[in-house]
DNA sequence: TTGTAGGCGTTATCAG
DNA sequence: CTGATAACGCCTACAA
């Protein structure tokens, strides 16, 4: 491989004169630069992004600390990073944390020393060691899907966006209605509960006292989903309409009406979250959390951290939206479309 | 930020030593590593990773080429790859080629004069000129779910996947059998027509004459699919029987079945392919690709040609695998799980 | 076993 | 406008 040196000599130019050429800069007669790009392809030159890096003390590098690459939610995140990259030239190192191992091992040496300008931080609360390993460090870090007063950050008030599908089942005229939710993921207790305080907020401004029995908590998959459905059906006066904390337990939830011979919106209306692909087949209406959204704004939040001298750190809520469809028994009366008759 | 100069000064020995204990270097008394190792703890001294690449040649950064983000299919091989990682110190950069224009700019410049020491290059086929240069640079490459005869290769013979799928369903009776396929990715035509060669062979091997009329290409959707079984039903005599390119496909095709009051499996029998996490909630048929094994078996392959002096090229191929569930008719008679009753 | 010096490929500084 | 030359932080002989 040609060195920036054999670069020169070919061209007959000394290493600033090219090095000059290379980084565009503007000192340059047309006719050198003309000879030093002739010289490049002659010699299939590439320059070394490691030696620039070393160099300049700037990788071009972003990181993604990300819980559970395989999600749907933080995929949906991801793509929303990817694409709003995708313009730059910044590389993009994912690594997942799918353990609390994992988030020790990672949040021990991020960018620091490493090969990144700045971090992205998903779904995770970073430790007060993280946080002042960063800022030691220099390297800008936001978070996503996460807040913490000391760092800037993209995220959605669930709270909020659980009591927009509660509200909606209340004005349906539901006054029975069950939650099925999921554990925070244990090494990432973001919003401790969100879900459950704008579930239970959503009741109480309604006037409807809450009742434990309905309240369940269950694995993050459809079985999850089904199994607490089984539970609330069980009771002596089981709820009306339920809403579920994920759209992956929804499927389950959907799945287990039907076999207990349920009409869905009749017999139960059901609420999902996220708004997952999926959920349109299935008619599901639920609450769209705007996954691309965040990732793209947390590019966006931190390339102009790295781009300005002084980091105007800022917190942005971004607005969820309830997706009426036909689960809730709301939906509108015309455009049958397919969305209205998967299940 | 100290550097290795700070450390050495710090536990009050030279760069050589500090660096040998950084390295992990046998031949350095006790004594003095542990002072070196206090010393780093005091300081909370970390090694750049760009000197250390830049010095060594090697960046301990693995590169993979992926086509859209967004698709489950490649979502999956990435987590095989993430999962394989997970366990050395590599880091992962990803890049998405979603454009032929990205797929241009990425191939320009792969980890030659860049910042990894190997390439996964996922369902993309290399252009002779991205072939030719990475060896020039000596960077060692392997394709995953492609094949090249110049480069080692983890692929499935996607053909003989599909004749699976079609043989099963001529066993079942059916000799009226549909396809529904979609087209390759235009930048990515790694496999043309594997699935369709793949269900030729099958019909023909029964003794059944192709129809031109039942082959049917269409969107990689939902919409896609159900629109391709509007046109079948269409037919003066429709099949009985298709085989649907993707699972995602047979989502809407199942819809619209269920849309024509045709009961699955009894009035049509449906086969997707590739084994979505969906498909089991929806009962359905389908080939299973080993996602994440290719993608795991790729890192493994990669790994040896970083370690090895004679890179051994290999290419293997992994077995697809039928899934029968409720939509090809062949379900065995106990075990009523959820997978059996979704649609 | 340990310290010193040279080099990895660029960029930036500073004379010319 | 251009050409030397000193960093950048680390690793690896080589010498001690």
């Amino acid at each position: 491989m040609p060195t920036i040196r054999d670069l020169a000599r070919e061209a007959g130019v000394g290493v600033g004169t090219a090095s000059r050429v290379l980084s565009g800069h503007p000192h340059v007669a047309p006719a050198t630069r003309a000879r030093v790009q002739a010289a490049m392809e002659r010699l299939g030159y590439r320059p070394s992004r490691v030696a620039r890096a070393l160099s300049k003390g700037r990788t071009q590098v972003l990181e993604v600390l990300v819980p559970l690459f395989t999600r749907y939610f933080y995929v949906e995140v991801l793509r929303g990073i990817e694409a709003a990259l995708a313009a730059t030239d910044y590389s993009l190192v994912i690594r997942t944390i799918e353990r609390a191992a994992d988030r020790d091992r990672a949040f021990a040496d991020p960018c620091p020393r490493g090969h990144a300008d700045g971090v992205l931080i998903v779904s995770l609360l970073p430790t007060a060691e993280l946080i002042e390993r960063l800022a030691r460090a220099g390297c800008p870090a936001v978070l996503v899907d996460a807040e913490d007063a000391r760092l800037p950050s993209i995220a959605v008030d669930h709270a909020a966006a659980a009591a927009l599908a509660v509200h909606h089942l209340i004005a349906l005229g539901h006054r029975r209605i069950g939650l099925i939710d999921h554990p925070e993921d244990p090494f990432a207790p973001v919003y401790p509960g969100g879900r459950y305080q704008g579930y239970r907020r959503a009741l109480v401004e309604a006037g409807i006292a809450p009742r434990p029995e309905y309240e369940l908590i269950t694995d993050f998959s459809p079985e999850g989903g089904g199994a607490a459905l089984e539970r609330l059906l069980a009771l002596a006066e089981p709820p009306t309409a339920v809403f579920v904390g994920s759209d992956t337990q929804a499927i389950g939830v959907l799945d287990t009406a039907r076999r207990h011979g349920l009409r869905v919106p009749d017999d139960l209306a059901v609420v999902g979250y996220n708004d997952i692909e999926l959920a349109q087949y299935l008619g599901l209406t639920t609450v769209r959390i705007p996954m691309r959204e965040m990732g793209r704004r947390g590019v966006e939040l931190l390339l102009t951290l790295l781009a300005t001298d002084s980091p105007p750190p800022a917190a942005a809520r971004l607005p969820a939206e309830l997706v009426v469809r036909r689960t809730c028994g709301a939906a509108r009366a015309g455009g049958a479309g397919m969305e209205r008759s998967a299940l």
